[in-house]
DNA sequence: ATTAGCTTTGGGAGCGCTCCCATAATGTCG
DNA sequence: CGACATTATGGGAGCGCTCCCAAAGCTAAT
C-alpha cells in the first residue's frame, strides 16, 4: 500500500489538490458529480490524509493529553483511576481526538514527559488528575504555557483553573450524618492523605457532621489513610484500640483493607461495626459484605472534563469554570441501616 | 509566550536555520562556541521544536498506539488491563515516545478508530491487546496497512505476527497439579471465554493435568466464565451441585467471585474447597482469604511489547517474534497447602 | 604562500496539508 | 443574449522542520 498523498488523489480523480481537500473536509462548494468522482478514487485507493501534515497546516493536533501525576504514580491500585481514564477514552472517541497518556512515575520521568507535552503541534489540551501539592507544578507549568487546561479534582490553587469536582464535604458530611443517624457512637474515620484537597474536605465533612449533631471530636478516632487497600487495613489496626462502632473510610479500597483488619479482629460487621466507603465503585460489591459508600460519578468525570476541555480549544479559553457533580449515598449492607427484604 | 520557530532562534543566535536544528538534535558538527550561544537562546526563550513539522519532515511521530479491542471493553474490571497499561506507559516514557490510548467501546466506534489509526503520521506503530477472536479484524488490517504491530496475548492467528504471551497450558497445568498432589478429589475449573486462546489454552493446562495423573474429565466440574467477579460467581454457583473441593478459576476476579459464592454456600476455604487463580494482581491479596494463583509478569508484558515494537519501527519490520515469558505458582491460603509457620 | 583536505555553515527543496485569492464555469435576469 | 452575480476550481504560499549539497572557513602540509 503506497502512500497517497492528496495530490495523488487529484491526479487520479483529474482535479487539484484544493478540491480533493473540500472534498475530504466535506466544504459545500464542489459539484456532486465531482464530489463523487473524488469520493470513489478515495475509497478505491483507501486514502486517508496525513494527521501530521494536518496539524501542521492547522495548527491543531485533535489530540489531548491525559497526565497522571506522580503522587498518583500508584495508578491502578485505586480502581478510580482506571474509571476516569475510560472515562475520558470513551468521550474522546465520541468528539474524535485522540488520547494521549502519561503516567509519571517518578521524578526524573516528570521533566521528560513536560518537555514532551510542552512542545507545541503534539497537544490541543491537557487534562490533569490532581488533588496532591505536588501537581500545582504541573498545573501551573501547562497554565504558563498557555495550553487549555481541565483539572479533574479541585486542585489547592484553584482560582485561575478549570475543574471538575464534586461537594466532598457534603458528601463526607451526608455519610456520616447517616451514621449518626443510625445509632453509632464512635464513629471513626479514615482519612486520605492530608496534603491532598479530597483528604482535607471529607474529614471537613466528617467534623462538621458530629458538630451538627452536638458530638465531640475525638483525634483518637481519625487516621490518617493513602487510598490504598494496605493502608486502610494498618489505620484500621490503629483505630482499633479507640473501640469505634463505625469507621467512614475516605475510598472503597481503603474500606475493604478496613472491614479486612476489623474481621482480622474478631468483630462483626455491621453488628459490631459499621463501614462507610467513597467513590462507589465495581470493588464496593466484591467483598462479602457489599459495602455501604458514596457514588460520585467517576465516568461523567471524564466525560465532562473532555467536552469542556474541547470547547476551551475551539472557542477560545473562557474564564475557569468550576463543575461541581453530584453524589449519592448508597446504602448496602456494610452499614447496618439496609432494609431487610 | 510566542511561538517560536527555528528561524527565529536562528535569527536570535545569529546563525542559520540548520545550525540550530543541528544543535537541537545534537549533531556534532558544530563549534562549541556556536553551540552554547544557540542553547543559550534556545534556553532563555523555552523553545522547543513543534511535534508536527518534525513528524512530517522525518516521517517519524515517535507515537505508540495501544489498541483495547472491544472485546475487552470490560475494561478495567478486571485489573488486568490497568496493570498492563501501566507497563506500557512506563516503557514508552522510558523510550521517549508518546502513548496514544484506544479504547474500543463499541462496534460503532470501531470504524472511527480505525480509521484514526490507520491514518499516516499519527503512530508509528500498535500494540495491540488480544485473545478473542474479534480482535482478528483489528491485527489484520493492522498488519495489511504495514503498521509495525505487537499483539499482547497470542492471536489466533498467529503465524505472521509478534506476539507476547505465557505458556498459558503448562501455567494451567501446574496449577492443576498442584491440587492433584494436594488430594483434592473433585477439581473444577471455570474457564476464560472459550473463543479467546487464553479460555482455550488454560482449560487445555486444566484437562492435562487431570489427565496426567490418570484422572478422568467431568464436563460437569467445567464452566465458563467471563473475566468477571459476577461471572465467577455465577459458574460457581453452577458447579456447587457437582460437589467439587477444589477449582481452578482462569482469573483472579473470577476466582475472588468464585469464592464469595462457596462462601454464601456456606462452604469453608481451604478445608471443605480449594481455590487457584490466574494473574497474581493486588485483588489476589486483598480477599480475605488469601488466594493461591498463578503470577505473570503483566507489568512486564508491556515493557517487552513496547520494546519490540520500537526495534521494528527503528530497525525495520523483521520475522515475527514470539516471546514467551515464565510463570510462577504463588502458594497462599487459598488452595490449603501453605506452611504454617 | 598555495593547495589539498578537512570541518562548519547556509540555503533550497520538500514533507502533505489548508487557506486565500484569482480565474473559470455556470446561472440569472432584464 | 449580453451583463452581472454566483458558484466551482486551480495554484501559490505557508505551516516548521530535516536533509542534502554547495560554499565558506580552517588547518596543515608542501
Amino acid at each position: 500500500m503506497p502512500n497517497l498523498t492528496l495530490e495523488d488523489i487529484a491526479i487520479l480523480a483529474g482535479v487539484s489538490r484544493s478540491t480533493v481537500s473540500r472534498v475530504v473536509n466535506g466544504h459545500p462548494s464542489v459539484r456532486n458529480n465531482v464530489r463523487k468522482r473524488v469520493l470513489n478514487v478515495i475509497e478505491s485507493t483507501g486514502y486517508s490524509p496525513n494527521a501530521a501534515a494536518r496539524t501542521l497546516a492547522l495548527q491543531r493536533s485533535q489530540t489531548l493529553g491525559l497526565i497522571l501525576p506522580l503522587s498518583i504514580s500508584i495508578f491502578f491500585t485505586d480502581p478510580y483511576y482506571p474509571h476516569l481514564t475510560k472515562g475520558i477514552a470513551q468521550a474522546c472517541n465520541q468528539y474524535d481526538y485522540t488520547l494521549a497518556f502519561f503516567l509519571v512515575n517518578s521524578k526524573d520521568e516528570e521533566e521528560k514527559i513536560f518537555s514532551r507535552i510542552s512542545r507545541k503541534g503534539l497537544l490541543d489540551g491537557v487534562i490533569v488528575q490532581s488533588g496532591q501539592q505536588g501537581d500545582q507544578e504541573i498545573i501551573g507549568r501547562m497554565l504558563d504555557a498557555n495550553m487549555p487546561l481541565v483539572v479533574v479534582g479541585r486542585p489547592f490553587r484553584s482560582d485561575n483553573v478549570s475543574y471538575i469536582d464534586i461537594d466532598n464535604i457534603n458528601a463526607a458530611r451526608n455519610a456520616v450524618s447517616h451514621l449518626v443517624r443510625a445509632g453509632r457512637q464512635r464513629i471513626a474515620t479514615i482519612t486520605g492523605p492530608v496534603n491532598s484537597t479530597v483528604g482535607i474536605d471529607r474529614k471537613e465533612g466528617y467534623r462538621k457532621a458530629l458538630i451538627e449533631r452536638g458530638r465531640e471530636i475525638d483525634e483518637g478516632l481519625i487516621r490518617e489513610g493513602d487510598f490504598t487497600e494496605a493502608g486502610g487495613y494498618y489505620a484500621m489496626q490503629q483505630l482499633l484500640p479507640a473501640n469505634p462502632d463505625a469507621v467512614f473510610a475516605a475510598s472503597d479500597i481503603m474500606a475493604i483493607g478496613a472491614m479486612r483488619a476489623a474481621r482480622d479482629a474478631g468483630l462483626h460487621i455491621p453488628e459490631d461495626i459499621a463501614f462507610v466507603g467513597f467513590d462507589d465503585l465495581p470493588i464496593a460489591t466484591l467483598s462479602d459484605i457489599q459495602l455501604t459508600t458514596i457514588r460520585q460519578p467517576v465516568v461523567s468525570f471524564g466525560a465532562k472534563a473532555v467536552e469542556i476541555l474541547i470547547d476551551m480549544i475551539e472557542n477560545g479559553i473562557t474564564p475557569p469554570r468550576h463543575i461541581i457533580m453530584d453524589t449519592e449515598l448508597v446504602i448496602r449492607d456494610s452499614c447496618g441501616t439496609k432494609q431487610k427484604k
